[in-house]
DNA sequence: GCCAACGTTGGC
DNA sequence: GCCAACGTTGGC
C-alpha cells in the first residue's frame, strides 16, 4: 500500500464537501510531477486531505476508490484524475506548524515543495501524522 | 494583499 | 535548447 497528501482551498472543495458528497473524482491538476503521482496510485491507497491557504491543515483520511483515468472536465489526454472517498475525519486537524515542528517530518514533500499538490508519503510519515491527529485507520 | 518560488510558454 | 517573461500557488 502507498500513502499520499493531496492538497486542496477549502474555499475550492473542502473536507466537508468531499464528506457531504461521500467521494469525489480529483480533478484540476495541471502538473506533471502531480500527475504523474495520480497514475501511481492503486486503488486502496490511502491520502490525507490538506487544506491549503485557508487553514492549512489536514483535516481527514480518504482513500483511492478507483484508479486513474481520463480528466472528464477538460478535453486533453494529458490529465488524469482518480476517485476518492472519505475514509474518517482527524479527531484534531494536523497543522502545517505542527507538521513543520516534528522532527520526524523534516523532509516531507508538504514542506520541501510547497506548491506540489499531489505527493507521496512515506508509511512513517502517514502514521506520524495521523498520531498528531489523534485517529486510527483500520487498514494500516 | 504581497511576494517568493516555481512551472510553463514562446521568441530567438 | 536557452532563457526572459509571465502566470499560478500558497505561505506569510
Amino acid at each position: 500500500m502507498n500513502f499520499w497528501l493531496v492538497k486542496q482551498e477549502p474555499s475550492k472543495y473542502s473536507w466537508d464537501q468531499f464528506v457531504k458528497d461521500k467521494g469525489t473524482y480529483w480533478d484540476g491538476v495541471r502538473n506533471y510531477q502531480a500527475r504523474n503521482n495520480l497514475q501511481k496510485m492503486k486503488k486502496g491507497d490511502l491520502l490525507l486531505f490538506y487544506h491549503s491557504v485557508i487553514g492549512k491543515d489536514v483535516q481527514g483520511v480518504a482513500k483511492v476508490s478507483k484508479e486513474f483515468y481520463p480528466d472528464p472536465t477538460i478535453d486533453d489526454p494529458r490529465w488524469v484524475v482518480v476517485d476518492l472517498k472519505p475514509v474518517k475525519a482527524m479527531s484534531v486537524p494536523v497543522t502545517l506548524d505542527d507538521i513543520k515542528n516534528h522532527p520526524a517530518l523534516n523532509d516531507i514533500a508538504l514542506i520541501k515543495q510547497s506548491r506540489l499538490s499531489v505527493m507521496p508519503l512515506s508509511k512513517n510519515e502517514f502514521k506520524t501524522i495521523l498520531k498528531m491527529g489523534q485517529t486510527k485507520v483500520s487498514s494500516i
